[in-house]
DNA sequence: TTTCATGTTCAGCA
DNA sequence: GTGCTGAACATGAA
C-alpha cells in the first residue's frame, strides 16, 4: 500500500467516518500498538471529527485526541463489516454498527494514540509534508547536506511523504543519480526535483494509484533491473541506496 | 528453497 | 555531530 498517494487515498476512504462514534476497540495484534493498549482504549466513546494526513502517517482526530495509524509496508483499512481475516490487528466498532478493520499481514504498521498531531509530530521529527514543503526549505534540506539525494528524499524528518518508488520515479524524471550528493545539486537541479517529485504524487493520486494508467515513459511502470529506459532504452540499472533498491538508468542519470 | 518487497528504528562503527 | 551498514520486525509472492 503505502507512499504518500496510497495514504491520501485512505484518508479520503475515512471521511465518511466523520460524526461516528467509536463503541469498542479490539487488539488482536497487540505488536503493532505503538502506545500502551489502554491509551488506545480511552477513545471509546468519543468522536471522530476529522482525518488528516502528514506525509505517510494518517491521524484520525476525535472530540479530544486522535488515533495515529501508519501503515507500515502492508497496512489496509477495510471499511464496513467485521473482517475475520486472520491479519486484522485492530479492530474499532462504531456506534452504528460498522467497523474499520486494519489489516496487516506484515505488521510493520503502528497504531496508537496522541493528545495533539503537534505532539506526535515533534516527538517522531516528522518533516513537512512533500505537498506542502515550499521551494526554499526543500532545497535547504537538499543542498545542507552531504548525504546522497536519495537518501534525503526518504528522510521523513527533512521532507515526510515520499518512499522508495516516486523517490526513484522523481529523480529519473529529473535525470539525477541516486547518488549525487545533496550539496552538489545546482539551483535548476533542485527546482526541477522539487517540481518532479510534487508533479508524480499528484499524478499517481490522479490515476487512484493505477500505476497501469500512469504515462509509459514513468519509470514506475518499468521498475526492474536490465529491463529497457522507457526515454533511452538503455538498460535499467539497480543499486543499494540507505538500505533500499535503487532503480535507474545509467545513461539518463550519470553520476 | 531462496530471495526480495511501496517502511521505520536502532545498534555499532568510522 | 555526521553518515553509513546491517539487522530486526513478519509474511507472502515470485
Amino acid at each position: 500500500m503505502p507512499e504518500l498517494p496510497e495514504v491520501e487515498l485512505v484518508r479520503r476512504s475515512l471521511l465518511p467516518l466523520r460524526g461516528r462514534r467509536i463503541g469498542s476497540i479490539e487488539i488482536l495484534h497487540p505488536s503493532i500498538l505503538s502506545t500502551p493498549a489502554k491509551l488506545l482504549e480511552t477513545t471509546a466513546g468519543r468522536r471522530i471529527v476529522e482525518v488528516r494526513r502528514r506525509g505517510k502517517q494518517l491521524f484520525i482526530l476525535l472530540e479530544e485526541g486522535a488515533i495515529t495509524l501508519h501503515l507500515g509496508m502492508t497496512g489496509q483499512v477495510r471499511l464496513g463489516a467485521e473482517s475475520q481475516d486472520k491479519h486484522v490487528a485492530v479492530r474499532l466498532r462504531f456506534d452504528d454498527g460498522s467497523y474499520l478493520n486494519y489489516v496487516d499481514p506484515r505488521r510493520f504498521g503502528a497504531v496508537g494514540y496522541a493528545t495533539a498531531i503537534e505532539d506526535f509530530v515533534k516527538d517522531h521529527r516528522l518533516g513537512e509534508d512533500i505537498l506542502e514543503i515550499g521551494l526554499e526549505p526543500f532545497s535547504r534540506q537538499v543542498k545542507g547536506s552531504r548525504r546522497a539525494i536519495k537518501t534525503i528524499l526518504l528522510d521523513q524528518g527533512k521532507m515526510a511523504g515520499l518512499g522508495n518508488l516516486y523517490a526513484d520515479e522523481a529523480l529519473f524524471q529529473t535525470y539525477l543519480h541516486p547518488l549525487r550528493p545533496g550539496i552538489s545539486l545546482s539551483e535548476q537541479e533542485t527546482r526541477a526535483l522539487w517540481r518532479a517529485a510534487r508533479r508524480v504524487l499528484r499524478r499517481s493520486l490522479s490515476v487512484g494509484t493505477d500505476f497501469s494508467q500512469l504515462p509509459g515513459t514513468y519509470l514506475l511502470r518499468h521498475r526492474a533491473k536490465g529491463r529497457p529506459c522507457p526515454r533511452c532504452r538503455g538498460r535499467l540499472d539497480s543499486l543499494v541506496v540507505g538500505g533500499r533498491t535503487s532503480i535507474f538508468c545509467p545513461s539518463c542519470q550519470a553520476v
